[in-house]
DNA sequence: AGGTTAAATTGAACAATGTTCATGTGAGTA
DNA sequence: TACTCACATGAACATTGTTCAATTTAACCT
């Protein structure tokens, strides 16, 4: 009875606030970072009241929570687009289109790793969920490099990699630390690999002859 | 004229009221996250009124601070004392011994790493170089592994090494993901840096005769 | 010892911010 | 048009960081 393109006044009005609260929240993140987000500059800038920002999302961890969702949907998203026809490239891919990304959503990334919800309420499933997947995406070109290898073996081994890149990146980029250069952090990154597939004994790119 | 035996009855009580605060806000952050810490809990189990936490600390982010600062000596110590005979074992040696630090004080080392000032005050910058001292323990045995490589090539791989360990440790021990059994952990590390030292061109340790 | 002073302590008041709820409003409906 | 109910509202409340005028107290002086 009630699809999208027939929903009510009232529905059309609702879900149109609900994104432009999402939209404001995640700028506001973006911009000077989870702990500058309040409530009532939300519903301010939404132009309605904070009673509705807690009608729409249940609680204030609400807002953060779906911020948080959409942007491990937006770094899935860019991940899979990166190129599948040469595994090897396809791990350098994945590492440099991660490091883009967090380059740009620095702030964004931050909320979704470092976001602690209140008292011992656990952090919702799905973006657990979500999160392991794209940590997952070196899975298949891992499988195609290390074909002798155990599915399960090479899961954790995708789990590693990519927890090991997100750990030079996010330390990289943490500007209160002595800063690296960008340019350095994407050297940096492209190193690190040649030298841990060498160790699996996969031949990196930078040691194949070109094209 | 004022050394430490010989102290006033003013600043014995001071000094021993400041450790206290710190050992109770520690336990807090321990036990309960960071974001559980409150004022008014830290004052009332010290036996003292807020104003004195805002007077010993300036502010409430001066006690986190100081916890902060308390954690990575603590932690500095800790790897300081792997024995540094084989420069191979010292390698795998800091990385275990992260692991343990990181896993018996998990939260106190989120505190470290995730706690962000408000507005935009810098972190103190002291931390921040302690913090860059230990990440670059691993400076001294890379160096004897890889003599021809030039210094800054060796510091700046000796940050993207702990780096990924941190990475490694940090995503494996957080509780809100799939958690990594401990045990798996460990080995998850020992087989992270068998491959990278191999493509490093250095003999692992497990590779190795025995003695 | 007693008085004086400077500094630390206190906790009530304030400020900022998350949360709730009685009340009003307006879209849907008969 | 009248009715109704779900939603919006924002004032009031709860929690927590911060300040400061009044009080207490240790140290110093004679």
């Amino acid at each position: 009875m009630n699809n999208v393109q027939d929903e009510s006044l009232r529905d059309q009005k609702k879900s149109r606030r609900r994104l432009q609260i999402l939209e404001i929240a995640r700028g506001i993140i973006a911009a000077k970072g989870l702990r500058s987000l309040k409530v009532r500059d939300v519903a301010q800038s939404a132009g309605c009241s904070v009673g509705s920002v807690y009608n729409e999302f249940g609680d204030f961890d609400g807002v953060i929570l779906t911020v948080n969702r959409e942007t491990v949907q937006a770094l899935t998203l860019r991940l899979a687009g990166v190129p599948g026809e040469d595994p090897v490239r396809q791990l350098y891919g994945l590492a440099a289109t991660y490091l883009e990304f967090f380059a740009e959503h620095a702030n964004l990334l931050r909320s979704l790793f470092e976001h602690r919800m209140e008292d011992d309420r656990p952090y919702p499933d799905d973006i657990l969920q979500m999160v392991m997947n794209a940590f997952a995406l070196m899975h298949s070109p891992l499988v195609r490099l290390l074909p002798d290898a155990d599915d399960v073996k090479i899961a954790l081994l995708s789990r590693t990699l990519f927890s090991a890149v997100h750990g030079i990146i996010s330390l990289g980029l943490e500007e209160r630390m002595v800063a690296v250069p960008p340019q350095m952090l994407r050297q940096q990154v492209t190193q690190f690999l040649d030298a841990h597939l060498a160790g699996l004994g996969i031949v990196p790119v930078g040691a194949r002859s070109p094209r």
